[in-house]
RNA sequence: AGGCCUGUAGCUCAACUGGUAGAGCAACGGACUCUUAAUCCGUGGGUUGGGGGUUCGAGUCCCCCCGGGCCUACCA
């Protein structure tokens, strides 16, 4: 079969003129003493493919198949090519190269695209003049981009291949060499890595690359975005209105945190990042609406850990006339769900454990688990015996005289509950003076109607019948703003527009937040809250410039 | 913020108690029209994160700085 289709030239009106050495010359490429030896010699492989009229960056190519799906619909039966007859399996791919091996006069590469990996095979003769030796195995590299249109076969090796035959085109010329991985497959299938990249700083700060060298990671944020979706979908499915909420805020609130500060010109403003979406969300339902939800970033100026960026992802939902005990039924058959859409099961393993999310849900209460934990029932104690409780009885670390009740006994049931519950678990019931957002418990002296589901050792959800009292939320504001003035440099300031909501009449309600990374992590089997964020928060790279940009901000200060 | 670990070629890693910085892959030149970690022959590639110190001599020892990881603390 001839070569119909040639390694496409650029347009004659862009051609430059012919050059009798193609050999490019320091001064044609970015000049850089930076350059490593590879980088020169990509820059000086551009400058050569244009000498040669092919562009090294052009516009489209028409995609029809690929990869994973020729592998999955290739039928020996149907498709190999026979002799003579036309082969009948043609398709049309792109991707990049990520290995080459040229045997002569002809060449196995392989492509990956965003489906995963596929041979592809050319001869000299598909392509015309001498584009196969001077162009084909000279100018292009492991990490090019490329497009190739022929027929599908599989090799007396076995492998599934695409024959470059009809058309092949640069689509676009990488300057900097990627990490070459390799594999090997022994003959029981167990898969051996070369060369593996596994260096974190490297896969974070350059998570482009990560994506194409250790595809797994593609498959964790594919889930990611199944997980979402598959929150969306059902929260929409049940009539509640996704609304955007301010970022920027006036007055923060919402949950104990330290916000973020910025700083608005044209009004000469501090604004805060927002902490949660909660108090606006409220106001929503206070406007009249049934039942509202934003899934979107949070920004929270505190530590970084595994199980913290200072941005996350939070999904919170509000809903009128339902009260705790309804959002937890909610809250199981969405996880339910979820479980289901990305393991077609509502079981998976997580580390040594198999995780169910089939609903329902265990239920415990937040003193019964700490009386179960620890031994000692805590219900209405006071803060002295709580602070000799977890000071001299259970020998807690980090317990000062300064913590009031609230921290206590989130401390102690942080410290002997949590971790201890692998399977979702709903804790039920808690102090008043953790939850300054929550309604009163209906029955119970000094609790709070209030759950946290807590999957895999990690809370994932909070919930709570919400308060909707203005006076009994005016004091409770107040409490916060005591313990402010006190030093707590996490207790929120009043919202006195958000009391003044309250004051108009909101609906009783039900509130849910969901953390969205930590799930995904739990989901996912990733033991780091960056492994499910694309560009996880670091510090700046260490460059020349960089160190100078530093050193005078340095000195801006002192000044 | 504190403790422990860590940074060597584009990637993955060596280099003994201080003694000429190496290997595989990648790159470059050559051979090869069904290979697959392709193979075979040959070649180049480094401010050992940065700065200072000890020493005849530092990747290695000491100090400071920068980046990263893990644990602890705050938080979800």
């Amino acid at each position: 079969m001839s070569a119909r289709y040639v390694l496409r030239r650029k347009p004659v009106a862009n051609r430059p003129t012919v050059l009798s050495n193609i050999t490019p010359s320091p001064c044609m490429s970015a000049p850089s003493a930076e350059l490593t030896e590879q980088e020169q010699r990509r820059r000086e492989e551009r400058e050569a493919l244009e000498a040669k009229g092919v562009d090294p960056y052009p516009y489209a190519w028409d995609v029809d198949a690929h990869a994973q799906e020729i592998i999955d619909t290739f039928d020996d039966d149907k498709h190999q090519p026979d002799g003579d007859e036309e082969p009948p399996y043609v398709v049309s791919i792109a991707g990049r190269i990520t290995s080459m091996r040229v045997m002569g006069k002809s060449a196995f590469f392989d492509v990956q695209d965003s489906t995963g990996t596929i041979q592809a095979y050319i001869r000299k003769n598909d392509l015309p003049d001498d584009l196969y030796d001077e162009v084909f195995t000279e100018l292009l590299d492991i990490g090019d981009i490329v497009g190739l249109k022929g027929h599908v076969f599989r090799t007396r090796m076995g492998e599934v291949t695409v024959r470059a035959g009809d058309d092949f085109q640069l689509l676009a010329k990488s300057l900097k060499p990627l990490p070459v991985v390799k594999e090997r497959e022994d003959e029981e299938g167990n898969v051996e890595v070369y060369n593996e990249v596994t260096d974190k700083e490297f896969r974070y700060r350059q998570r482009y690359v990560d994506l194409v060298v250790n595809p797994e990671v593609r498959d964790v944020f594919r889930k990611r975005s199944t997980l979402i979706r598959t929150m969306r979908d059902f929260l929409d499915d049940r009539g509640y209105l996704e609304v955007e909420t301010p970022v920027l805020q006036p007055v923060y609130g919402g949950a104990t945190a330290r916000p973020f500060t910025t700083h608005h010109n044209a009004l000469d403003m501090e604004l805060f990042l927002r902490i949660a979406d909660e108090l606006y969300l409220k106001r929503l339902l206070v406007g009249g609406f049934d039942g509202v939800y934003e899934i979107s970033k949070d920004f929270r100026n505190e530590g970084l850990s595994r199980f913290h960026n200072p941005e996350f992802t939070m999904m919170e939902l509000y809903v009128a006339y339902k009260d705790y005990g309804w959002m937890m039924e909610l809250t199981e058959t969405l996880l339910g769900a979820i479980a289901t859409a990305l393991h077609d099961d509502p079981e998976f393993e997580w580390q040594e454990h198999a995780i169910s999310l089939e609903p329902p849900f265990e239920r415990v209460t937040f003193f019964d688990a700490i009386e179960e934990a620890t031994g000692f029932d805590l219900y209405q104690a006071d803060r002295d015996r709580v602070y000799d409780v977890a000071k001299n009885e259970l020998q807690l670390d980090d317990i000062d005289g300064e913590m009031g009740l609230g921290k206590l006994l989130d401390k102690i049931f942080g410290e002997t509950v949590e971790p201890s519950l692998i399977q979702p678990t709903f804790v039920i019931d808690y102090p008043v003076e953790l939850s300054p957002l929550a309604k009163k418990h209906r029955a119970k002296e000094g609790l709070v109607e209030r759950f946290e589901l807590i999957i895999a050792g990690k809370e994932v959800a909070n919930a709570f019948s919400e308060l909707n009292d203005p006076q009994d939320q005016r004091e409770r504001f107040e409490e916060q703003a005591a313990m402010r003035a006190a030093g707590d440099d996490e207790a929120t300031p009043i919202d006195e527009d958000y009391l003044r909501a309250m004051e108009y009449g909101m609906p009783p309600a039900a509130g849910l937040g969901i953390g969205v990374d930590r799930l995904t992590m739990i989901l996912t089997g990733q033991e780091s809250i960056r492994d499910v964020i694309l560009f996880p928060l670091l510090r700046p790279e260490q460059g020349a410039a960089a160190v100078e940009a530093g050193e005078e901000t340095v000195e801006n200060d002192k000044a």
